[in-house]
DNA sequence: AACATAATATACCAATTGGTATATTATTCG
DNA sequence: CGAATAATATACCAATTGGTATATTATGTT
């Protein structure tokens, strides 16, 4: 069982996690945080050390949530090749689920962190390396089990795919308008199919 | 000539646009606007009405600027294709260009206005459809030349193409790293060359 | 049930926020 | 040059900021 404070301690943080998402750091105050959680400052201190510890706790916590799905999405299939269809197919659905989380963590911590707060940059660079690794691993692995052209360069291909996906998830979001990640999801899927599989 | 004020104006939206731009609008203070300046609140609020008219002003003229060397750019061929071209070229030294602005204005803003200002917002929207409409616009001329293969959806791929853009300068941003940027606009080149190519 | 401790609330702090009324200084033009 | 006015500085405002010390309440353990 969870203790009553680790219970108010995740609570804080999935309450807080979508107020910092979508107003940034410096936006998001701590009558904010005390106003939508119910709680006191009190509360607040004596489960995180400042500010900036609960926005890093509330952004992990948004980044695996979000990594988690992804990951669950790809366990659909074994085939390295059809893992990436099945990325393209969650980030086809992605505009409703990163509505839930606020935005999307990746896109709105990378501007608003960049020239406010080195830890949370840290952390997106960091989150944006996975990502592409894992991209850039599913290539290899297609390449071994000769799905995928042998004389694709995975990690730039990675980057190729996550720069577009990025871009689509921006443009989807800034126009209020899913059709940018749909029609992107389509171009990807016709490079995967024409430029990757063997 | 003009005026002195005139002249004040001009120099606080300078001084200040890119402070916006690298922080946003609420982490903006309007001390971090004096200690730029060297003015003081009675002249910041003699030439603006408040903070959001001065930002608004300050990201006008930022995204005028950078427009107009978009368009600048464009002019040195009369050939819409080759105009295309120039704009992947335009893009490939954005990293150098849009630090000087404190980073791509359209970005910035997009994710910081989304749920702070919604007339900054609605500005970004505008001028995204603006430079999409110039995208599809040389590509429907390029069509009535007969550069361009007459089958082409002009707006789905103008979206298209701006959509790869501003993933390669979020990524180019957050990652640091030029090279998002120099792949998306030799991506982009291959893509005219093969798919819009007559 | 009683006690120790953990968790939360209250009340406060100095500093800063955006903004304004008024005083002072520059500029422009007759 | 001098007067009218335009432009800027000063001094202030209430509200809010992030944070803390302390008081109070809830929880778990014997």
């Amino acid at each position: 069982m969870y203790t009553k404070a680790e219970k108010t301690t995740e609570f804080i943080i999935e309450t807080v996690a979508p107020i910092f998402n979508k107003n940034g750091y410096a936006a998001t105050s701590l009558s904010d945080i005390t106003k939508a959680t119910g709680l006191t400052k009190g509360a607040i201190y004596g489960n995180f050390k400042n500010k900036e510890e609960l926005a890093v706790a509330a952004f992990t916590m948004t980044v695996k949530s979000m990594l988690r799905r992804i990951t669950e999405h790809q366990s659909l299939s074994s085939s390295p090749i059809q893992k990436l269809f099945l990325i393209s197919d969650f980030y086809r659905n992605y505009y409703n689920f990163s509505q839930e989380l606020g935005g999307c963590p990746v896109l709105n911590m990378g501007v608003d962190a960049k020239h406010q707060n080195s830890a949370l940059f840290n952390y997106v660079q960091y989150t944006i390396n996975k990502i592409q690794n894992n991209l850039a691993l599913l290539i290899d692995q297609g390449k071994e089990l000769q799905e995928i052209k042998p004389n694709i360069d995975s990690q730039l291909y990675a980057k190729r795919l996550y720069t577009m996906i990025i871009g689509a998830i921006f443009m989807t979001h800034t126009m209020e308008d899913n059709s940018y990640l749909l029609q992107t999801m389509d171009q990807i899927d016709t490079m995967i199919q024409s430029e990757l599989n063997l």
